[in-house]
DNA sequence: ACTTGACTTGGTGTTAACTCCAGGTGATAT
DNA sequence: ATATCACCTGGAGTTAACACCAAGTCAAGT
């Protein structure tokens, strides 16, 4: 696959595909006899993780950790384990942080609700 | 209260407080004679309310125009109402894609959990 | 009276995470 | 043969969200 079309797959763009790879958070993917990235599929499997563990706000440092593990082989799994778990525990806080907000911003939009409909009334008393 | 105390309580930088003060995030705090921060209770209020929001990814974009609706009194009530569902909507979405993050992060873990048993297995067998 | 220390403002510096750019190369179309 | 085009690299530019700093003010302690 060319970076024309890993880009358009995932929704980034040229530049910041290869700024993931210059500084680890991709693998090196392979180029052709002219020097031009070719993805295969495990390189776009790469894009695709890191590009979701990304969105739900992970952090780039343990990614590109991540990535250097794996890289030195199956050593590397227990480490690797024990950093999934960390930044799964990071993950399960910073939800119950949004929930918590969710719920204040629930309960926010009701009390507007309470006054939007209390205002419609004052309203019909004065058209009365 | 003293911007020092509102620092330490909410955790945020004196200059953090300036800061939100100066882009609008929080309503303008009223100084003493000399000029100097004078935190009132619904100052407070703001400057957590704000914290919580950030916290949980709101834009400060919106929040800013949320803060500017509010000075404007009661005929914006409405139009802050719908601010607020369209966060709330925002961050629904956010946590359901930190959601399936969440899911995914188990099933990896799980699967290096299986590999390190596997692992373990084998060199008991190279002991035996 | 003078020093100390917490505060003020306006402005500059920093960091992360891209994003853009200049100058160059190789394959392809005319 | 030459122009076009997609891509390359190294490096500079950008933006958000603070963080830091210099120079000045004011109240309190000695």
């Amino acid at each position: 696959m060319t970076i024309a079309e890993v880009s358009e797959k995932y929704d980034l763009t040229q530049d910041t595909l290869r700024y993931y790879e210059r500084i680890g958070l991709i693998p090196h993917v392979n180029r052709n006899k002219s020097g031009i990235r070719d993805y295969t599929e495990e390189d776009c499997k790469w894009v695709e993780f890191i590009k979701c563990m990304r969105n739900a706000g992970l952090p780039i440092e343990a990614l590109i950790e991540y990535v250097a593990l794996f890289q030195q082989g199956d050593e590397t799994i227990g480490t690797r384990k024990e950093l999934l778990i960390e930044q799964r525990k990071q993950l399960i806080k910073r939800m119950e942080d949004m929930q918590k907000t969710l719920e204040r911003l629930n309960y926010k939009i009701e009390s507007y609700e309470q006054l939007v409909v209390k205002k419609e009334k004052e309203l019909k008393r004065v058209e009365e």
